[in-house]
DNA sequence: ATAATATCTACAGTCACTAGAGCTTCAAGG
DNA sequence: CCTTGAAGCTCTAGTGACTGTAGATATTAT
C-alpha cells in the first residue's frame, strides 16, 4: 500500500492533483488508516498511471473517465475508445495547424525588429495594431 | 461613439469580454450615458482591435498590458516590445514541438485499432496503460 | 521525548473568459 | 404616447484542470 506522497512520486501526479481527482470522482475514494491518511494499492497506482498518460496525450478529464469506464467492460466493442482517441488526434492536428499560422506571423513580426528603434517606429506594435499586415489568416479558431 | 454591442460587433470581442477587460484594467473605464450605458470612441475601437489581434497571436493579458504601456511612451526604445514578441514566438514553437510528439503517439495508437475488437484486446486502452509502448517521449512539458 | 516531515480538510486562487438572474434603458412600431 | 422587444447594466458564480495555503493532525526519524 502506498501513501499519497509515495503514489505522487511513483506516478508524477502531484498530491493536490490526486486529491482533486478523488474529489471529482475520476478515481475512487482511497481507503484510510486509523489516522485518516489515504492508502493506495498497486492497481490504483496503475490506474493513476493510465490517467497521467492520457492527460499527457491531451485527453480531457471527461474523455479519460469514459475510457476508464470502457476498461471495466471487457466484452464491449472498442469502437468507442477508438473514437475518443481519434477525436483527440484530430484536435491535436488542428491545434498544430493553428499554432503554425501563429508562428508564421510571429516570425514575420519579430524578424523586422532589431529592438533598437523607438516605440513610435516599432514594427511589433504597429503590426499588432494592424491585422492587415498579416500574411497568414491567424484568426483564433473560429470554432467557438 | 459606439455602444458596447456595436464595439463588440466591430472588433469580434464579446460584450462580456469587453466588460471583463475593463474590470481587470486592460482597457480604461468607458464614459457613460445618462442611462449608465458605456460609449466608446474610435481610438478605443482601435485599442480593442490591437488587444484582440495580440490575443489571437497568443499573447497573455499581462504581456498585452505591457505592450499597451509601451505604446504610450513613444520615446522609449522598442527592445522590450521585441522581447515580448520573441518570447511569444519561442513559446509557440515549443508548443508546436510538443503537440507534434503527441500527434505521433496518437497516430500510432489509433492506426492499430479498427474499432471492432473487444475492450479486453483494445490497443487504445492498453497503450494508455503502458507508456513503454510510446515511441516518442511525449511527457507533458516538464517546464512546470 | 522531540523535531521534522508528511498528511489532512477547507477554501480560495490561477487564467481568460463565460453565463445567467434580475433589473434598467433604449429604440422601433402601432 | 404606449407597448414591446432588444440592448444594456451589475453581481455572482461557473468553466477546466489544476494549485496553493492556513491551521491542524499523524507519522517518521533522531
Amino acid at each position: 500500500m502506498f501513501s499519497i506522497g509515495s503514489l505522487s512520486q511513483k506516478t508524477g501526479v502531484k498530491v493536490t492533483t490526486i486529491r482533486y481527482y478523488e474529489q471529482i470522482g475520476l478515481i475512487d475514494p482511497a481507503i484510510r488508516t486509523e489516522g485518516n491518511q489515504r492508502r493506495y494499492s498497486e492497481s490504483e497506482l496503475e490506474r493513476l498511471g493510465f490517467i497521467r498518460h492520457a492527460r499527457e496525450l491531451g485527453f480531457s478529464i471527461e474523455a479519460i473517465g469514459k475510457l476508464i469506464e470502457l476498461n471495466q467492460l471487457p466484452d464491449k466493442v472498442c469502437a468507442e475508445a477508438n473514437t475518443i482517441a481519434y477525436k483527440q488526434l484530430v484536435e491535436t492536428q488542428a491545434k498544430i495547424a493553428s499554432l503554425k499560422r501563429l508562428e508564421t506571423e510571429l516570425l514575420r513580426i519579430t524578424k523586422h525588429c532589431k529592438g533598437d528603434g523607438q516605440i513610435s517606429d516599432c514594427y511589433v506594435l504597429s503590426s499588432l495594431g494592424d491585422h492587415g499586415k498579416c500574411i497568414s489568416n491567424h484568426g483564433a479558431d473560429e470554432s467557438n
